[in-house]
DNA sequence: TTGCGAAACGGAGGCTGCCTCCGCTAAGGT
DNA sequence: ACCTTAGCGGAGGCAGCCTCCGTTTCGCAA
């Protein structure tokens, strides 16, 4: 199954062989910049490391913003079949999982993130991609009386993503405080 | 009562009255041009904001974290004592008036933190003002039985600055999701 | 009040990175 | 093979970061 997000990454790519080869490049010089030297990464860095022209960088990626946002988007395709794989489990068990699997993948993201405009359409196209994917879950907990009721799909998406994106002292800590917002996610008892 | 945090901030002020003056107006600058212009603001903008020379601005800050953290520890100092109005509450609700009160701060100063190397002393020194605030109010409300009895001051602070530091489609939204973090903390009924 | 030492000043200049533009190259279709 | 045009690289203009140096001015002691 293709996903929506990687149906909009198709469309991005250029029709010829050697800008298509250039774009995949820079995507992939991006992706390890931005990693190894967070969102200020330089662009003549990144158009080194792809071995091609400040000027082909450019073409392929207008502003500093589309490129993060590219690189995010081939990013979100990669997990957005992951919730797929839960229809096996109990409600809550299945949200859960969900949840540890994304806030894994907001802990990772977060340079990115900080890096995007949050009013960029591509952004929320990829936030509708999650919701999708997680709303099916969210819903069957609920109905099972496992979640609370007055929370939405964009809620847990959001306090997931902010808790998981945070700096922590140690894993320990990280895993306790997913945990309190896990826990106050529930119904309550 | 004068706090640790305006104590810091008085030992970073130059001796020279010209000079002192100098700084009060960089900070003042620095603080609105982060507003205005986010944590890229640039220096140069913030040196002719306070009519002094780039040379000055250096001169007091060497670094953009430098002026960074010296803005937010101001912000700090003057937060510090909010905890101490909270007595005659009882021990919940004034743990949660103290969280959504730090809520707010933290909130509004998102910018700022962004732009703060983590590693930072001063960073530290201001986080270690902020437990001491709320260490007492914790305590109060875990020896009651109120607040589950696994999360520390630390953890507490870097659950609701990471909630609170993100971007929300709308206010009921952030008091919904404010709302679950705080839920989380409560001790099982 | 005056003189002195040094703290503090401003901004020119070197450097880097962002971004545009243009002459040149090469991919792809007929 | 030829032609059109998509795509190329990098020079150059600009802004901002940051340092350094000649000049000014503050504060203290006599």
């Amino acid at each position: 199954m293709i996903s929506s997000a990687q149906q909009l990454l198709g469309e991005r790519r250029p029709a010829r062989a050697d800008a298509r080869r250039n774009f995949d490049a820079l995507l992939t010089a991006a992706r390890d910049a931005f990693a190894d030297d967070g969102i200020d990464a330089s662009l003549e860095d990144i158009a080194r490391r792809a071995e091609v022209g400040i000027g082909t960088l450019y073409r392929n990626f207008p502003t500093r913003d589309a490129l993060v946002e590219t690189v995010y988007l081939g990013e979100v395709a990669a997990i957005a079949g992951y919730a797929d794989d839960l229809g096996g489990l109990e409600p809550f068990p299945a949200f859960v999982a969900w949840l540890q699997r994304y806030a894994a993948f907001a802990a990772t993201k977060r340079v990115l993130l900080d890096g995007i405009n949050r009013d960029s359409p591509t952004l929320g196209a990829c936030r509708g991609v999650l919701f999708d994917a997680g709303e099916p879950l969210l819903q069957r907990a609920q109905r099972a009386g496992a979640v609370r009721a007055d929370v939405t799909i964009e809620d847990t998406v959001r306090l997931i993503s902010s808790v998981a994106g945070a700096v922590y002292a140690d894993p320990a800590q990280r895993e306790r405080i997913i945990g309190v917002a896990v826990d106050g996610l529930r119904a309550s008892a």
